[in-house]
RNA sequence: GGGAGCAUAGCUCAGCUGGUUCAGAGCAUCUGCCUUACAAGCAGAGGGUCCGCGGUUCGAACCCGUGUGCUCCCACCA
């Protein structure tokens, strides 16, 4: 069968994919082997992958796929999270395009309609994951809204309650008014924006002098309840004591004053809003000023702001400027820029808002989590950037706001009766049962209802590594024991507190245990300009087209390559050219060796001492040895990236260009069947390192390669274990690939042609010592037709002479431009620079501080330099002499 | 305002314990080649005040100080 020109992705990605999953080589159960547990960072059930999602998941697919074949029992769970801010909103937004108002329908229609919404949308991500070529297991998709996942929500919430860290409370939240819900802290997201700082007069009573406020929210002063100013500021002394007027409402409020004031901002004097401003609030609460709240749940005025009560904030403020300057009050507006916060989901500007929501305390989970980092127990990667980060948040962490005024979510199991008791269970029944027992038989015409609310996504992400298992729904259950913990977390580093850090918690609370005890962080995917991507700059490419375009392993090694760990990575399509065309290479290796299967020599041919293949295979095995210790390092140190350019530096330059090069038999010759079978040894053990990386090519290139039994498959094979390699054998390597380099460089300076041979070459054996096979490379790759071998000699004036310069540098030479003069001159130079390098090697060696400080070993290494420099030194002087 | 990280070739980055395997790799660029697996390839080449300044040291890309620039996280002063 004639293969293809170019290696073509398409037909093969999919027929292997569904192989792959028909032979069940992904679904994992318990057995004797190690396990390697990975859960994938549940996607949103709203999206579809992009950029960031395609690192994440190529790098799990990376790590899961080599554990799998060094050995390992593999699971990697996969899922998706119901999101629940993001996908309400999306549901809302689609029901009102069916002119469906989310406020005119039940709750349980609405829920019915987003399961609806979900079953459509939700499994997008899912065949994405499956085009990328990911090995999850499909049998254990998980969905943060399943039945278990709801009941070990509601389970955990309870425990909590019961333990008391969890609380309901009055506190002063932030607020989607877009979304109509609370949102924790960590939901907000601040960015600069410009706005106007205004100056406003407000009147002292019963006087004619006035305070000039300086604010950028005229719209609350309806809500003001005090003025503040610090309590030494001497322009406001002589107003001690007096009260002010709000202006548009006339309200009369106290002059405070509180050290917290910064007498040099604005005018040093603050209008104090307890309901609308974290810092007033704390004021109001230290001097215990009464909370007027102006705005309603959709961020219009309210009736308590008296005038332009049901207009929307923004508008309110463009109404009340104008007001006040119809009125004399405003003095002046300045351009101010401000960091604003807006809701990460739908990009609102948040409100600082009283409201009861229920509480996480986060004090007893925090101080477990920081300690199982700080002890080392679970390892961050990459760490130095991390850490602190983590500890810094722990150190400082505030309790969590988990109630969303949301119907997409689990709701809060409590129970209110009218009277505002309330009890905290697992179900109705539960919930009625005790309340009995705790506030005695429900009044007759009462009943108990549930909270309206629903727990912050998040609430329910923290159990993932968990409730995936059904390690809360059911705590003693095999899978459980036998996977968790995870072997290893990868994800964004954005979600670092929302996500990462409460995991930890949630693992040490409810299993005692760290959920995993590596995390490695990938960096954020940017456009080759360097900025983020997103949708409306319209710079992030859509996941199948790039794999239609360049095929799934191209992308994967695209996006692999340019992925340093924890650094950004700036997305560049010509990463994805490389991937596809070291996939070309591969698959022209494989035309290469399948053309070599045809000309074979009669089996019974032995390989004679004098056969370059002997050496080369010598030399390859011990590279490749070496290779694997370079490789298993690296990813040792989750240095992912690095594995893969080292793999790929192994395939092409080491095995492409040199390696098959050597044994590659001349014109029309036949090839050697002993080199022939080590060869596709070489190339098959070649893709199974590939094979993590690139999947498809190489089970594909596996197969036909020659013929595999049923499931003789390359995904499941297992990889060789790393042996060590000979030094004496690659340092032979080295010095042979720089004499041929060296020696082409110099056919083409003395415009050889390719078939122009070289009668005679002259060389000191001592370089290479006595391997016959190694010379007849040298002779087939430079084309020459014979090498002596003479003792520092110059002959003859048709040859060319090779000189040993430096330590392991060669230069050649041919006998007209060699001179005497010249060749002292060479050997001079040479001495010079082994007398400088004697010389630094002997100041570091008699460096007390060096000697005390460095590890006998490397001392021991120095020391060995020495020796073999005073070595070189001492046979230069001896050749000079002579 | 507090903290962390970074600054090495046009771009993205390696560079362990300070030294002569230290100035590197990949990509890009340029030059020459359709050489019997591969032009999605092969063979070469050019390209750097290792951000500036000062210090420690026999010796600094590496350690210390300082300045400058960038990035991120946290806090959110009207």
């Amino acid at each position: 069968m004639a293969l293809s020109k170019h290696y073509e992705p398409a037909g093969i990605e999919s027929k292997w994919y569904a192989h792959w999953s028909d032979s069940r080589y992904f679904n994992s159960f318990p057995d004797h082997r190690p396990p390697f547990t990975v859960v994938i960072p549940p996607p949103n059930v709203t999206g579809v992958l992009h950029m960031g999602h395609t690192l994440n998941e190529t790098v799990q697919d990376i790590l899961v796929r080599r554990a799998r074949m060094m050995g390992f029992n593999a699971c990697w769970v996969p899922g998706s999270d119901h999101a629940s801010i993001a996908t309400e909103a999306r549901v809302v937004a689609m029901l009102k395009e069916k002119g469906i108002d989310k406020n005119s329908i039940s709750r349980e229609k609405f829920l019915e309609y987003a399961f609806e919404w979900k079953e459509k949308y939700g499994s997008i991500i899912y065949d994405q994951i499956a085009r990328l070529g990911c090995s999850v297991d499909w049998n254990r998709v998980t969905f943060t809204m399943d039945d278990h996942y709801y009941k070990a929500v509601i389970k955990v919430f309870v425990e909590l309650f019961k333990k008391k860290m969890i609380y309901r409370g009055a506190r002063m939240i932030h607020w989607d008014p877009s979304a109509r819900t609370a949102l924790s802290d960590e939901e907000v997201e601040y960015r600069e924006v410009e706005g106007t700082l205004y100056f406003i007069k407000y009147m002292v009573e019963d006087s004619t002098d006035f305070i000039v406020i300086a604010t950028q929210r005229p719209e609350t002063i309806m809500g003001d309840t005090a003025i503040c100013v610090h309590p030494s500021d001497p322009k406001y002394k002589h107003l001690l004591g007096k009260k002010i007027i709000v202006p548009l409402i006339h309200r009369t409020v106290p002059l405070i004053t509180d050290e917290y004031i910064d007498m040099s901002f604005g005018t040093g004097a603050l209008k104090v809003t307890p309901a609308h401003d974290i810092n007033d609030y704390n004021l109001g609460l230290k001097h215990g000023l009464a909370v007027i709240d102006t705005l309603n749940e959709d961020g219009t005025l309210s009736e308590a702001a008296k005038i332009f009560v049901g207009m929307d904030r923004f508008e309110a403020r463009k109404k009340v400027v104008e007001k006040l300057k119809e009125e004399g009050f405003l003095l002046k507006e300045e351009p101010y820029s401000t960091r604003l916060g807006f809701s990460q989901r739908s990009h609102a500007v948040v409100e600082p808002r009283i409201s009861t929501q229920w509480f996480v305390k986060m004090k007893p989970l925090a101080a477990p989590a920081l300690n199982a980092v700080v002890s080392g127990k679970i390892r961050i990667h990459p760490a130095e950037k991390f850490n602190a980060t983590y500890k810094y948040w722990l150190e400082n962490v505030k309790d969590w706001c988990i109630s969303r005024q949301l119907w997409w979510g689990q709701r809060i199991p409590a129970w209110y009766d009218s009277n505002g008791n309330f009890v905290v269970a697992e179900s109705e029944s539960l919930a009625l049962e005790a309340y009995q027992d705790q506030y005695g038989l429900l009044a007759v015409h009462d009943e108990l209802i549930q909270d309206e609310d629903v727990l912050d996504t998040w609430f329910s992400s923290w159990l993932w590594p968990i409730e995936v298992f059904r390690g809360i729904t059911n705590p003693e259950n095999a899978d459980l024991k036998y996977y968790y913990p995870a072997s290893v977390l990868v994800t964004g580093q954005d979600i670092i507190f929302f996500w990462v850090a409460r995991m930890i918690m949630a693992g040490l609370e409810f299993k005692h245990e760290i959920p995993f005890p590596d995390v490695y962080f990938t960096g954020m995917v940017r456009d080759k300009q360097g900025r983020k991507m997103s949708k409306s700059l319209g710079n992030s490419p859509d996941l199948l087209q790039l794999i239609d375009k360049y095929g799934a392993d191209a992308v994967r090694f695209g996006i692999m390559i340019s992925a340093p760990a924890g650094n950004d990575l700036l997305f560049d399509e010509a990463g994805l050219e490389q991937g596809r065309n070291f996939n070309n290479k591969l698959w022209n290796a494989l035309k290469l060796i399948r053309i070599w299967g045809d000309r074979l020599e009669s089996s019974d041919k032995k390989v004679s001492t004098s056969d370059p293949g002997v050496f080369a295979t010598e030399w390859f095995d011990n590279r490749f040895s070496q290779a694997k210790t370079e490789i298993n390092k690296l990813f040792s140190e989750f240095k992912i990236n690095e594995a893969l350019k080292s793999v790929y530096t192994l395939y092409w330059d080491d095995f492409c260009s040199w390696y098959l090069e050597w044994v590659k038999p001349g014109f029309e010759q036949s090839m050697n069947p002993g080199i022939y079978d080590k060869t596709i040894l070489f190339f098959e053990e070649l893709l199974l390192w590939l094979h993590p990386f690139v999947p498809f090519v190489t089970e594909e290139i596996y197969h036909l390669l020659r013929t595999r039994e049923p499931h003789d498959d390359l995904c499941i094979k297992q990889m060789l274990p790393e042996t060590s390699s000979n030094p004496s054998v690659l340092e032979a390597g080295e010095k042979l690939r720089l004499f041929l380099t060296v020696g082409r460089e110099f056919r083409q300076q003395q415009q050889l042609k390719n078939s122009e041979a070289i009668t005679r070459l002259v060389m000191p054996k001592e370089i290479f010592g006595e391997t016959e096979s190694l010379y007849a490379i040298i002779r087939k790759q430079l084309n020459c037709t014979k090498i002596e071998f003479k003792e520092g000699s110059y002959i003859g004036d048709s040859e060319i002479h090779v000189i040993p310069f430096h330590s392991h540098q060669i230069g050649f030479e041919s006998h007209k431009k060699q001179d005497a003069p010249n060749r002292k001159a060479e050997l001079e130079k040479e001495l010079s620079y082994y007398k400088g390098f004697l010389e630094s090697l002997n100041k570091k060696l008699s460096n007390e501080r060096f000697v005390l400080n460095a590890k006998q070993e490397v001392i021991d290494l120095e020391k060995k330099k020495k020796a073999d420099t005073e070595e070189k030194i001492a046979a230069i002087l001896l050749t000079l002499k002579a």
